[in-house]
DNA sequence: GGCGTCGAGCAT
DNA sequence: GATCATGCTCGACGCC
């Protein structure tokens, strides 16, 4: 794969019509990520969003067909950026339905009618941003889809261009979120949040119906209509009329709530400007494209050129992290946990890795590089020059986007305007993803610019230096040191290291982990470093990936009890062994009370036999799996 | 009942 | 036509 210097004053940039991956010309990577004052969201106060939902007269046991079943009802909540309350609330409706307080009811007898009134109203309105819950796979093409059988006219004219809306069959797939059939409707200068597709993307829940999202976040329930009621409440009176058009109001205006709620906009609007793609990416495509885009605008900004390859898709596979065979058991002395920060973005920075900066062996003859000096050779064999010869892209790019986020959260520490704070954080995080996933994307064998030797090489360094920081670790803190025990690091994993100093004070713990974080950074090149975190007392390791503990940040109370791969934070169980777990665990852990852990377990399960203590030091502790509803 | 394989879901 | 990574555990299932 070449990388050369674009023609003087010409930018040859990897042309993409498909992914539009071109970059315009005049736009600067550093001005995208840079600082920008937040004021500028001032400007937004004019957005206007709204928010709705349809409901259908479906038959019996039937899911709603465009080509049978009518609309009956589209709820509307119309709402200006950073306003507390909508200033339209109103309910289409097909046949007569009493008054809702504070909403406007209109009525039609016919639904072309009502249809196509809908869409003045969206004209009208104008809106900036089309929200709602599963909208795109749903509301928009089914409303397109019936207007088509009943003929209305120009009914799909939703954008602000005269061009169409037309809803196309879209497969997103990915090794990350699996295969996905999606549909996508174009609604050219409106923006497009469904909300449905945000939190599935964003969030891990055990259901994502509208119902139980809006029970998570909001901590209310929306009121249930069963959906075999809604063609009985629709063929019944006016006032059965009203219930289901303020069951349909209330599925408008929830969307709304949890966009302002989670600040989606603000971290959605901030993921767009720091990677520089459209807005609508951020839920239609993956993660790619975000950092295609922004290795376009750093190469521009270089003169470089990206070769447009198709590379041979390989099942190669390479090496990962290591996991540290873990001593198993019981702990009740405080574990100290070190975790190097950011590893695998600041290993690329540490040792130059890059597209740009990768060389052969006949290049080092050819150029008579001198090894450690103009080039190093990683633990994986392949060799990378320094930065004494050329600074890679990525290395600038990660230094960039982490400074920037450093910068981002000292401006959130001392924000107090919680619309300002909500477009800080977003920022943070979008800078946080996007240095993260710069990794994995070097790895993805089918992906456009896989570079395996930057991926195995970045494991391969990671591998080596758990490694020694368990070595230096366990050499330094010992009795032959003067220390008043052997450290033993009884656990790690990619990252992290958990050490038992042997001692039983927190506060001791606390400072040795602090002092052995240090002493380990200074082992490593910067920007490596190795941080103590938190101390784990008690800690019940169980096997790879499985843990639990209280966790402490500082010697006078436990923050919380953190639980890690254990069945109290999967999803593939019934509730019933997430919350027997869950309540098992804080008696041993919280109330250190075993007999008590084992009789509530035998009183939940009887056929559970009761074990005896020995077991459960081992960790054996779990009874025949509880299957049932 | 032990053994291998596969997929889900998590950890990092 | 597009899709960030590997490591690990555990239950389900088929097989003998």
């Amino acid at each position: 794969m070449a990388w050369v210097e674009a023609p003087a004053g010409r930018y040859a940039i990897m042309s993409d019509k498909q992914s539009n991956c071109q970059i315009e010309a005049q736009i600067s990577y550093r001005d995208l990520i840079a600082h920008k004052p937040v004021g500028e969201w001032s400007k937004m106060a004019p957005l206007r969003i709204l928010s709705f939902d349809i409901e259908c007269a479906g038959r019996k046991g039937i899911f709603p067909e465009a080509n049978h079943d009518s609309v009956i009802q589209i709820a509307n909540v119309v709402t200006k950026y950073g306003d507390k309350k909508p200033f339209v609330r109103n309910v289409f409706c097909l046949d007569t339905t009493s008054p809702i307080v504070a909403t406007q009811i209109l009525s039609f007898d016919k639904e072309e009618k009502m249809l196509s009134s809908w869409r003045d109203f969206l004209e009208k309105v104008d809106p900036d941003i089309i929200t709602g819950y599963n909208i795109a796979n749903f509301d928009f093409p089914y409303l397109l889809d019936r207007a088509k059988h009943l003929k209305v006219h120009g009914f799909e004219y939703w954008s602000r261009t005269h061009v169409k809306s037309v809803a196309k069959e879209t497969n997103f797939s990915s090794k990350q979120m699996g295969n996905r059939d999606t549909k996508a409707t174009n609604t050219n200068g409106r923006l497009q949040l469904d909300l449905l597709q945000l939190i599935q993307r964003d969030h891990q829940l055990r259901s994502y119906t509208l119902n139980s999202v809006c029970s998570h976040f909001l901590g209310e329930q929306k009121e249930d209509v069963h959906h075999s009621m809604i063609t009985e409440l629709f063929e019944g009176t006016p006032e059965s009329r009203r219930r289901l058009a303020l069951y349909c109001l209330k599925d408008a205006y929830l969307p709304q709530r949890l966009m302002d709620k989670l600040s989606c906009l603000e971290n959605y609007t901030e993921m767009a400007r720091v990677t520089g793609v459209p807005f609508n990416f951020l839920l239609a495509r993956g993660q790619q494209v975000k950092f295609l885009s922004q290795l376009c605008r750093k190469a521009l900004e270089q003169k470089l050129v990206i070769p447009n390859v198709r590379p041979e898709s390989s099942e190669e596979q390479y090496e990962g992290a290591t996991v540290i065979e873990p001593t198993r058991g019981y702990y009740d002395v405080p574990i100290a946990t070190l975790d190097f920060a950011s590893l695998y973005p600041s290993i690329i920075q540490a040792h130059n890795l890059c597209y740009t900066t990768l060389i052969k062996k006949k290049d080092i003859e050819k150029w008579n590089l001198k090894k450690d000096e103009d080039y190093v050779v990683t633990p994986n064999g392949d060799m990378f020059v320094t930065t004494k010869q050329r600074k890679g892209l990525l290395a600038q790019i990660l230094e960039e986007l982490l400074s920037a986020r450093k910068q981002a959260k000292r401006e959130l520490a001392a924000e107090t305007d919680p619309f300002k704070k909500a477009v800080l954080n977003g920022r943070q995080l979008a800078l946080k993803i996007s240095a993260n996933s710069v990794y994995g994307l070097t790895g993805a064998t089918n992906g456009k610019l896989p570079c395996l030797e930057i991926a195995s090489s970045t494991t391969s360094y990671g591998r080596q230096m758990i490694e020694k920081t368990k070595q230096e670790v366990e050499k330094r803190y010992c009795i032959a040191n003067g220390y008043t025990h052997d450290a033993q690091v009884i656990y790690g994993d990619t990252d992290s290291v958990m050490v038992k100093f042997g001692t039983k004070d927190l506060a001791e713990a606390m400072k040795l982990g602090e002092d052995a974080s240090q002493f380990v950074s200074s082992k490593f090149v910067k920007p490596i470093k190795l941080e103590f975190e938190k101390v784990y007392f008690p800690y019940l390791l169980i096997n790879k990936k499985r843990y639990a503990g209280l966790y402490w940040t500082k010697p006078e109370k436990y923050d919380k009890m953190d639980t890690k791969g254990i069945e109290t934070v999967r999803r593939d169980n019934c509730l019933l062994v997430q919350t027997v777990i869950e309540k098992v665990l804080r008696m041993i852990l919280i109330d250190q009370d075993v007999p008590g852990a084992q009789e509530y377990v035998h009183h939940t399960i009887p056929s559970c036999p009761l074990a005896n203590h020995s077991q459960i030091r081992q960790g054996h502790h779990r009874g025949p799996p509880a299957k049932q509803d």
